[in-house]
DNA sequence: CAATATGTTTAGCGTG
DNA sequence: CACGCTAAACATATTG
């Protein structure tokens, strides 16, 4: 099969390996997943409850009970439809609590009542809770647990292969565990990627990251693992990914060796970022850049075609965001991000943000989107861009997103003159070096010469998506960092949000323009114009539009995830935008299990579902895409709650299990569900 | 002068 | 349709 060009997909994000503390106890009767016995199962429907959980406590009549194929101390509950989820939980709680840690301690809990979207909203709601929760929080004890699906078999196929059934579309995980607190990530998947590739985007994109620390982003760890890492075969990864998918893997250098040969969730311009941004000075000759990414993703270095620099060079010279600036005898040009365009996005900020996740940030990115946003597009994260994403901040943002990609697709750019060129008028920008493509462009563009030729995009109304500006900016005195350093000084903690009116402003645009900051250097083609060295002090808000695909999904929204919600001033896109793809990927979390109980789907969406754009732009915009996605398909999502009983934590998942023949919810009784069916989806 | 590096632009493809 | 990726053509600059 042809292998798909899109950079890997970051399809969750998946928290720090933790020992387990339990070996696999001998009460369980499903150890470990059989598709023998699953075929069986599919059959009978019967109550597996008695077989398998012999205890004592006292369950409602109905109630499922079944080991979970592949953790060993986890077992899946199914609570039938008019249950009282109260009595169950205590129930199993106190099952859970005399079994100790050798036995079943942490319960995934099945409602049979949810409804798609009731679940869809109930989990974007409280995205942002979910994000500050876990900023406070220290998960080092938590105990996780990944539930995870494959899409897009068939159900004969599943049986046989233990793969998951039919119409099976989201691909979701719960990371649970933390004392009090428990995360839950969802995600959706894109049916084809993760039939395909499940296990290999697990390990690529989190796993990428999450073997990654910050010792190790540097060169030098990096290349030491280098000579290991090839040696190992894409089947041998395989067969291991999905073990480690199962088991949490450690963050052990052997295994940060068996996937780094990965291909960086990044995009080019994400990395190219990364790479400018890594430096003082903000700039990087071309070559450098390529020593960056080479050193910092071994995937370029020894695996990628040598293409990948031809990228590297058709994304500097696409974007209007990268500036290629001559130095003083014009011999030497180097790359800079414009300044009102850099996020100061970098590496280590990414990792840090979307992998460790202790350190508190001190913005929480909100970002709002349009039903109608194409944010969809992103898988990139699909499930996560915390990067894209693009752009890691341009994007994410996949995602994006912890980063995408960080797609600096939009861009609201204000071409403002530079001081040194008071008189120059703004159409006059571009006409030295202008190529006839961009001429046309800037006819049709009218008022906005400047603009790249991939800049004709929707000008969004200001109120409909707020745009999230981080303040934070690493090291870097661009623009960002002096334009929002009152932001951070009078809301340190407090999301930042910059309303902005694109139509004010100029439009939106993919990229930030490229417009002509300084004398025109020599050029090696005439097409585009160059900024000087000198151009360096430009600090207009480049960036005052709402945020696009592509500042939301940067690339690298790979590490979106509760904790990463903190990470970078572009979370938004990072977290909700980035990973657009992920219907799910920011669930709520709740203080206790009572509250978690409380929490009734119905309420929670109903502000998304029945708010119109603008008069709850902060509430409902984070999960629009979710929402659309949720309800658009036909699917039908299960809401279950993870119960844990090692630390008293319950966290809610929402689970997109749709059965051939049940899409009505009423249908969806516990009698009706197969175990064969439902089984691998807990996988 | 050839080879290489750098930079710009266009086109096609797959994906969402 | 937009996007990202890839490939390619073409041009200019640099280097040996």
């Amino acid at each position: 099969m042809r292998t798909s060009p899109r950079r890997p997909l970051i399809l969750r994000r998946r928290k720090l390996p933790l020992p387990l503390r339990d070996a696999p106890t001998t009460d369980q009767v499903v150890a470990n997943y059989q598709p023998e016995r699953v075929q069986k199962e599919a059959s009978s429907h019967e109550s597996i409850s008695e077989r398998t959980d012999p205890s004592p406590q006292k369950f409602p009549a109905g109630i499922k009970i079944v080991n979970h194929p592949t953790m060993s101390n986890t077992q899946v509950v199914i609570i039938p439809k008019h249950a009282d989820i109260q009595s169950i939980i205590e129930a199993l709680t106190a099952k859970g609590k005399e079994s100790g840690t050798s036995g079943p301690n942490k319960f995934i809990l099945i409602s049979c009542s949810g409804s798609p979207r009731s679940v869809c909203s109930s989990a974007s709601q409280h995205c942002s809770q979910t994000d500050h929760a876990n900023t406070d929080e220290d998960d080092a004890e938590g105990v996780s647990s990944q539930v995870e699906k494959n899409v897009e078999q068939d159900p004969e196929d599943m049986k046989e292969t233990g793969q998951w059934p039919s119409e099976t579309h989201f691909v979701s995980e719960s990371m649970l565990g933390c004392k009090d607190q428990s995360s839950v990530d969802i995600f959706h998947a894109d049916d084809e990627e993760v039939s395909n590739c499940v296990l290999d985007d697990s390990l690529t994109n989190i796993q990428w990251l999450g073997k990654m620390s910050s010792d190790g982003l540097g060169p030098c760890s990096m290349k030491q693992e280098l000579d290991d890492k090839e040696n190992v075969s894409p089947e041998k990864e395989g067969a291991r990914s999905e073990e480690d998918a199962s088991v949490a893997p450690c963050s052990s250098s052997t295994s940060w060796q068996e996937s780094f040969s990965e291909r960086p969730p990044y995009s080019y311009m994400a990395m190219i970022q990364f790479a400018i941004n890594s430096t003082e000075g903000k700039r990087m000759t071309l070559k450098e850049i390529y020593t960056w990414i080479e050193d910092h993703f071994p995937y370029f270095k020894h695996v990628a075609k040598p293409g990948w620099k031809n990228s590297i060079r058709h994304n500097l010279s696409l974007h209007d965001m990268f500036v290629r600036e001559t130095a003083a005898n014009g011999k030497i040009s180097f790359w800079t991000i414009h300044p009102d365009a850099n996020r100061c996005l970098t590496l280590d900020q990414v990792f840090k943000a979307s992998v460790t996740g202790d350190e508190p940030l001190p913005f929480q990115p909100v970002a709002f989107v349009r039903d109608e946003d194409p944010f969809i597009s992103v898988k990139q994260e699909e499930a996560f861009n915390v990067m894209n994403e693009n752009d890691p901040f341009i994007a994410v943002k996949q995602e994006e997103e912890v980063f995408t990609t960080m797609r600096e697709e939009t861009f609201f750019t204000t071409v403002k003159q530079e001081e040194t060129f008071p008189n120059i008028e703004e159409e006059d920008l571009f006409t030295t070096v202008e190529s006839p493509t961009r001429k046309l462009a800037d006819t049709l563009l009218e008022k906005h010469p400047s603009i790249s030729r991939r800049k004709q995009r929707l000008i969004l109304p200001c109120l409909e998506e707020p745009v999230l500006v981080f303040p934070e900016c690493n090291n870097s005195d661009s623009g960002l960092a002096s334009d929002f350093s009152f932001l951070q000084q009078t809301q340190p903690f407090e999301p930042v949000l910059a309303v902005c009116c694109p139509q004010e402003e100029g439009g939106a645009f993919k990229t930030p323009i490229k417009h002509k900051i300084g004398k025109l250097p020599t050029l090696s083609t005439p097409s585009k114009p160059v900024s000087t060295v000198s151009q360096a002090g430009s600090s207009e808000f480049y960036r005052t539009g709402p945020p696009t695909r592509e500042e939301s999904l940067l690339d690298f929204s790979p590490v979106q995830g509760p904790q990463e919600s903190m990470l970078t001033p572009f979370k938004d896109s990072l977290g909700f935008l980035g990973f657009t793809g992920t219907p799910f990927k920011d669930t709520p979390l709740f203080d206790s299990p009572r509250e978690l109980l409380n929490t009734k789907s119905p309420e929670v969406i109903s502000g998304p579902l029945t708010s119109s754009p603008t008069s709850a732009p902060y509430s409902a915009k984070p999960c629009s895409k979710e929402l659309h996605v949720g309800s658009s398909g036909n699917r039908s999502l299960t809401e279950g709650l993870v119960l844990d009983t090692m630390n008293d934590s319950l966290s809610k998942i929402l689970l997109d299990i749709s059965f051939t023949g049940l899409e009505d919810d009423d249908e969806f009784g516990v009698d009706n569900v197969s175990w064969s069916q439902l089984i691998p989806e807990l996988r």
